[in-house]
RNA sequence: GCCGGAGUGGCGGAAUGGCAGACGCGCGGGAUUCAAAAUCCCGUCCUGGCAACAGGGUGUGGGUUCAAGUCCCACCUCCGGUACCA
């Protein structure tokens, strides 16, 4: 190469040396003299799992878009914590130990060490002092001690926050019934539980998954079945949380789409819960023998012409009748065998058996059936279901299949339905009036809704209910390579937490990470790290299982504001004063799951008073997937992956990152093209020969002491304006168009003012930072640019003395006119008709109206 | 099914309701060179025309407006999410 061409390089390793060894991203935290006087804000990146695969194209995407953000905001004054870490607890490390008995904890390292190198290559100002990584103990010990937190609260409903645990009220009548009652009460009430329900079991990966991690009844990840079974686990209950993760949203930066997906999520319905009597011969009219459902319509009522429960309803041995014994036992059996994805396949043919019992519609005395049918679910609501077919699609299909009667109750506005409904054609779900309904008739869905909830209320036979989708998060895993439970079961079968202060609970060292084929965890097998002699002699268990990944996650953003603390989670001050997250970038893969997890927890850390920000992350950004060069997802069966290495190593990592924000609108899909990358590095290197003599590696001879020409300060003032505007507006592609445009200008000079030239390296250094250091130092800057002053504009030298507006002649353009810039409406009118195009296109006619939109354009109707 | 998002040149994309196609890629032509690469200059939405120019054009069909890629209504296609939540 030719000294002093652009080799890039050799530029970028020494600048990143730089960057390292003066700690030029180091960030004072709020106490420090370095910060004051500067605001803070927050810059996070989602958290990368390390991952033996290394960084894909996908990362730096949303890594240079945050990246950028630090970076001017850092010149614009701000104090800014840009930090990074890892997400390093997790199944593929424990599986490669499974298959070659090496330490996941080795795994971790090496692709931490890996993923830190290809980062680092990328030249992100991140304050490496304050890397994270979850499996590190002195990490995991506070991701122990929130656990505990859980464990040791409960929600008061009342004042809808959690509290210490210690604060919670008995009731009287359970401790009058001694101290294990009371114990019994306790537990019940904590927000981490022990549950036995039955769970998502996913045999190909040995563990137990989240609801929200099995989509169509498959596992999220790989794609392996899942079936129901009831095993033990730890619940966290976020379900208490449900309003209040709902209403937070509504504060919140975060697109409309991000938000609609958790409250799709969280699932929030009113309606009533209503009593149904048990009509049987024989039984008796008890508290037992009423079936509670839960209805969105209960507008409805008069047209409920069966019921449904579930099939794991409690009252389904009790109210079945003997001859329909067997019939529903062969039914419930065959339910509990169904793997979930089984259950889903169903969904087009309905299923059911009748019980061979009634109940009382309560509003019309009518005699109803009731059935089981593996479409109600037992765990939402109530487990059970009034059947209104006319109304409701899955009733509807249910009541066509074994022909059970539909009552129209609700006419449909319009006539057409209205038919169609009543010759039962079709299931109409929507609003309308009120038909076959007693004293109800000719009232509107909403006002039936609002009466018919109160008299249910006044009758004692029902009242108004509110149902969520959401279900407690189901919080352990049956794996090595996660977080410990600081959790022991002592032999009495009682359960107990850890004190705080024996913090953290190590993992134990294990030669084999074989799950069981018992579905007990890998940790049972570690005897003498499971089995505890007590202070008092007596023996205990350790908890086996292990927190899920998303742990580790629901924190870390706390932790990188005080990182090595090793007496508390992380300083109140510094949380307070850096939280909450001002920008937080990342994949919309996480919407719902860390998303809400994380919000999660910060609420409850919020109610115990660690934090002071209700809301963790104020602005949220989702930067869109990146497609191969045909246009495919990246995958390696298609071949048509996208290594970064080999980008960075062909073109730089500056023409790497202006590429993945040139490519596009940062939350769009698209595809990578090289021919692109190629585009954005010739645009780097004309950069560079602006301002640098490539044979002799001196400045360009262009570049002198010089006062700007007109046209060259407007373009630059445009150009400041443009890039410091599309940074806070996440419009990094016009940035960059803007920075060509102004570079394809000032390289066609003869004479390059030198001041220009400075302002325009220091707009390039956010977006790429190496060949700006690079050519600040050669203009004979001694320091880093990294907190040099953003350049300011002069919105006056942004306008043009004159300019150039189309003519309209009923909104066809017929001519171009050039007017001074603050020409008035009456001279820009009088130049537009003295056109001779204008006078041809208008025909002799008369303009009736002339509109004159300033520096737009002329239009002239006739 | 339902819920989001998006449809603009050969391609990625740009356009506070105001000149559609900025910027980049690709392509064509030229300069430089012994030649090539690199670089620089010019051209490049479609149709007709040597040209000036004329006409058409932002998924489809309507509408609002002096003016619509942009707003409203109906529909089509693609992508993403979701799955009996009563």
């Amino acid at each position: 190469m030719l000294y002093g061409s652009y080799d890039f390089g050799q530029i970028e390793k020494k600048w990143q040396d730089y960057w390292l060894a003066n700690k030029t991203f180091r960030t004072p935290d709020g106490s420090d003299a370095d910060a004051a006087g500067k605001p803070k804000y927050y810059v996070l990146d989602m958290f990368p799992y390390p991952s033996g695969a290394g960084l894909h194209v996908g990362h730096p995407e949303g890594y240079t878009a945050s990246d950028i953000v630090a970076r001017f905001k850092r010149m614009k004054g701000f104090n800014v914590l840009h930090p990074i870490g890892w997400d390093a607890f997790g199944l593929p490390a424990e599986q490669y130990a499974v298959q070659t008995g090496t330490h996941p904890a080795a795994t971790t390292q090496k692709n931490i060490a890996n993923m830190r190198r290809q980062i680092q290559a990328l030249g992100f100002s991140y304050d490496w002092d304050r890397q994270v990584d979850t499996t590190d103990i002195g990490y995991y010990k506070w991701t122990q001690w929130i656990f505990l937190k859980f464990f040791n609260s409960w929600f008061d409903d009342a004042q809808q926050k959690a509290r210490p645990i210690e604060e919670l009220p008995i009731p009287d009548e359970i401790k009058a019934q001694g101290d294990e009652a009371v114990r019994n009460y306790i537990d019940s009430q904590r927000l981490a539980y022990e549950s036995h329900a039955p769970v998502n079991w996913c045999p190909a990966l040995g563990t137990v998954l989240a609801n929200e991690e099995v989509v169509g009844g498959v596992s999220e990840r790989g794609g392996h079945p899942v079936i129901r079974k009831p095993m033990r686990q730890w619940m966290l209950r976020i379900t208490k949380f449900a309003e209040r993760l709902l209403d937070g949203l509504d504060e919140l930066d975060w697109t409309e789409s991000i938000k609609k997906l958790q409250q799709d999520w969280i699932g929030k319905s009113v309606g009533a819960e209503v009593d149904f009597v048990i009509a049987t011969e024989g039984t008796e009219n008890t508290e037992r023998n009423k079936i509670r459902v839960f209805t969105t319509r209960p507008d409805t009522l008069f047209g409920a012409t069966y019921m449904v429960m579930a099939p794991e309803h409690k009252l389904v041995d009790e109210i079945t009748t003997p001859e329909y014994k067997d019939a529903v036992k062969r039914y419930r059996d065959e339910a509990a065998r169904k793997s979930d994805l089984d259950r889903t396949d169903m969904s087009k043919d309905k299923t059911g058996q009748f019980t061979g019992a009634y109940a009382i519609n309560p509003v019309n005395g009518e005699k109803i059936p009731i059935w089981i049918s593996d479409y109600v679910l037992i765990s939402y609501g109530t487990g059970a279901i009034m059947s209104v077919p006319a109304h409701d699609e899955r009733d509807f299909e249910f009541a066509k299949k074994f022909d059970l009667p539909i009552i129209q109750v609700v006419r449909p506005d319009d006539p057409e339905l209205a038919k169609e409904a009543a010759a039962e054609r079709l299931c109409f779900s929507g609003d309308g009036t009120a038909i076959n309904s007693g004293q109800f008739d000719g009232l509107s869905t909403p006002e039936f809704k609002k009466k018919i909830t109160m008299w249910l209320q006044e009758q004692g036979l029902g009242q108004k209910a509110v149902n969520y989708k959401l279900r407690d998060w189901l919080f352990s895993r049956q794996r090595y390579w996660g977080e410990p439970f600081p959790i022991l079961h002592a032999e009495g079968g009682r359960v107990f937490a850890m004190d705080e202060s024996e913090l953290p609970l190590g993992l134990p060292e294990m030669a084999d990470y074989k799950p069981t084929d018992t579905g007990a965890p890998p940790l049972a097998k570690a005897t003498d790290w499971v089995n505890v002699t007590l202070p008092d002699g007596s023996k205990a268990r350790r908890e086996t299982n292990t927190m899920p990944q998303w742990a580790g996650s629901c924190w870390y953003y706390l932790r990188y504001t005080d990182p090595k603390n090793d007496n508390v989670a992380f300083d109140p001050e510094k949380e307070k004063y850096w939280l909450p997250v001002d920008l937080y970038i990342g994949g919309a893969e996480h919407a719902v799951l860390h998303l809400l997890y994380s919000r999660f927890w910060h609420k409850l850390l919020y109610d115990l008073g660690y934090v002071a920000s209700p809301e963790p992350f104020k602005k949220l950004v989702n930067q869109g997937m990146i497609l191969g060069e045909d246009n495919q997802k990246m995958s390696k069966s298609r071949g048509n992956v996208i290594n970064p290495d080999a980008v960075i190593e062909e073109y730089g990592a500056d023409s790497m990152r202006l590429y993945e924000m040139f490519m596009g609108p940062l939350e769009a899909t698209k595809p990578w093209s090289m021919q692109g990358v190629e585009g954005v590095h010739r645009f780097l290197g004309k950069a560079w020969r602006m301002v640098v003599d490539t044979e002799t590696g001196e400045l360009n001879a262009a570049v002198q002491e010089a006062v700007a020409d007109e046209e060259t300060t407007r373009l630059l003032h445009q150009t400041i304006k443009k890039v410091a505007g599309d940074i806070e507006g996440f419009g990094f592609n016009t940035a960059i168009s803007q920075m060509m445009i102004f570079v394809n200008h000032l390289t066609r000079q003869s004479v390059r003012p030198k001041s220009v030239i400075e302002t325009f390296v220091l707009l390039l250094s956010p977006f790429a930072p190496h060949i700006a250091e690079e050519l600040w130092q050669r203009l004979g800057h001694s320091e880093s640019l990294a907190y040099a002053p953003w350049p300011t504009f002069d919105e006056a030298l942004c306008k043009e003395n004159e300019i150039e507006l189309a003519v309209q002649v009923l909104g066809k353009i017929k001519d171009k006119i050039v007017v001074p810039a603050d020409a008035d409406e009456a001279a820009i009118r009088q130049t537009a008709m003295a056109s001779e195009k204008v006078q041809a296109a208008l025909d002799g006619k008369t303009p009736k109206k002339i509109i004159v939109i300033k520096s737009r354009l002329v239009n002239i109707v006739v």
